[in-house]
DNA sequence: GGTTACCCTTGGATCGATCCACGCCAGGAG
DNA sequence: CTCCTGGCGTGGATCGATCCAAGGGTAACC
């Protein structure tokens, strides 16, 4: 019986030092209630002193529980959706820790096809899950269909979702997912109350589930302010020089005084094509962009931009997770929440 | 016996599956060598036909190994520092995925004194050290002091730093860090190169000890060039106003044709000054930033930039922390990486 | 005095992989 | 014919925490 030998200390050796029982030790720990106000503060003690906390290993053993939440990172691409994930990350390590969870990271090398997700592809998450390594996951891979939350769902996996199942609506995993359509509508109404009446959106091409929802909070509210949208939209790929190009057209033919756009990204070539024309983004010509990126928050004026409250993401995909783990029925399949308004100087 | 019962199958389920033993299957896993190369196939076909794989929280309890690394992520702060994390992270898990490790998120909640660390600081690592969550540490207070990394060393704590030790030369722990002062030297080069001669400095204040670094390859490199570099260097705060203002005063007096500046925000902020002089960034007037954030490659046009080998970062730091865990004797100490130039259009 | 409740002890089993020490068998060498 | 070695089986112990069941004290109560 190595008391004080070497290596971290043990239940045994806190219950010899404490000169408890080995459960009195385990009953101080899971169920404080059990033990005398006084036993219970001499373990404390003694657990304090002694520097021991319980061996993860033997408890994840025992109890089938790693209290490790699995989290995929998809291949690095430099785009603005990474710099949300990077914010995202922070709140969810913090909103996991609180509850005494950690976050691990993996990568699946396999690539993976369109629609049909291919088995290899889901291979990293069924390794974690059946050596046990963690018990269960987020996706986030909100920015495309999504179709690997219901695929994981459907094996009963634990998993919730960062992003709508878009493509199947009776999909029946939690999920959590920012109103982007209402972040477009907070919008509206800012350059409204400022005075706006042609507001023109500049989005992306048809197809995208992600690009369509936000579209609608434009076309709804400018009908909700009885405003035209007629040939006041634009579409195309996700780029400044597209967003810049958008612009001028517009700008040609239809007179706007606002811009709404999809993306910081958009917005920033917007904001490059008004002193092409010896404008400038302010509160006469004003430019709305969408994500607050670093980008939008660095240039001079700043860029008026819709938030996503990531921390508050984390937070409720959190709860979900608990009472999925808990095999409480999760209280909401699906969640969305309201995004903010960043104001700054070009609205 | 149950055999396929519930739950994942064990090593003894598989044994009973292939008609071999616990031992054999053990083999099969750990020292393939052992096994004539028809049974190790026959049970390879076993496990694979089972979908096996061993349960990491009895592993790691048997062999105190949990093939974890661990990483703290600081609470998120909205700078270009944080964009770059980002991209490191992403590497990281790559490179230690490819060596059978995984990557274990957590943050301290405790705040930090400036120079003194608290044990309070160092209880999140302290706590997972000792309930052996992990096996080793990466730190990654690249931007300030860091002495996180000796501290943990130390108390022989497993910890690999990607940054210097600045105000430790004779810390032994292993580091991996980018060579800033070598990227402005490329950066010198490259604009003494486009035939810039009066090439000013647009950095940070004393006491930084990257700042110092990174402008001691401006000074250096101009002087190698046989250039002057006297009253061509701007000291201050990290903000585009900031870089907007240096560039402003040193056009007043000092007629430089470029700046090299010690972040992508100073950058920023020279850039934002040209126009306000009836100037535009390009050949003729130069900018070079550091970092080549998101924004650097967004603008129009884009921001010539250094840009910091993460990916090779993150091998080397695997690397180190292969031998470290081996209890191999670290091959390099410490070890720095020179970045990469990426030539856009302001230069 | 007996009952009840409360607090704690005792000793064991269990989770699943690994480590250890044998033991067994076949084939080749001596 | 024996010895030895490689390949594999067998049974048990081990890692450390938790679960389980039974039991021994003490104090308060009727």
């Amino acid at each position: 019986m190595p008391a004080d030998d070497a290596g971290p200390p043990t239940l045994t050796t806190v219950a010899a030092a404490a000169g408890v029982s080995r459960q009195t030790v385990s009953n101080a720990l899971n169920s404080p209630e059990l033990l005398r106000p006084e036993t219970l503060q001499r373990v404390q003690e003694v657990i304090a002193t002694l520097g021991y906390s319980p061996n993860r290993a033997a408890r994840s053993l025992r109890t089938r529980a790693s209290h490790l939440i699995g989290l995929r990172i998809e291949p690095a691409l430099e785009d603005s959706a990474n710099a949300l994930m990077d914010r995202f990350l922070h709140s969810l390590v913090e909103s996991t820790g609180e509850v005494g969870y950690h976050v691990l990271l993996f990568t699946g090398s396999a690539p993976e096809s369109d629609i049909v997700v291919p088995a290899d592809a889901l291979e990293g998450y069924s390794e974690l899950l059946r050596s046990a390594a963690v018990d269960a996951f987020i996706v986030t891979d909100t920015y495309r269909g999504n179709p690997q939350a219901a695929f994981l769902r459907e094996r009963d996996v634990p998993v919730v979702a960062f992003g709508r199942p878009w493509d199947d609506p009776r999909a029946r995993h939690p999920w959590v997912d920012v109103d982007g359509r209402a972040g477009v509508q907070l919008v509206v109404d800012h350059l409204v109350e400022r005075g706006h009446q042609r507001i023109a959106w500049v989005g992306w091409q048809r197809g995208s589930f992600i690009g369509e929802d936000r579209r609608s909070g434009w076309t709804d509210q400018m009908h909700a302010h009885d405003l035209p949208t007629s040939r006041l939209s634009a579409r195309g790929e996700d780029s400044v020089d597209f967003g810049r190009r958008a612009a001028h057209a517009l700008l040609d033919t239809e007179g706007p005084t606002a811009f709404a756009c999809a993306s910081d990204t958009l917005a920033m070539g917007v904001r490059r094509a008004l002193p092409e024309r010896g404008r400038a983004p302010g509160r006469d010509l004003a430019v709305v962009g969408f994500d607050d990126s670093l980008a939008a928050q660095v240039c001079t004026p700043g860029l008026t931009s819709v938030r996503q409250p990531l921390e508050e993401v984390a937070v409720e995909i959190v709860q979900c997770l608990e009472d999925l783990l808990a095999h409480r029925p999760v209280a909401r399949c699906g969640r969305t929440l309201p995004p903010t308004l960043s104001v700054r100087g070009t609205s």
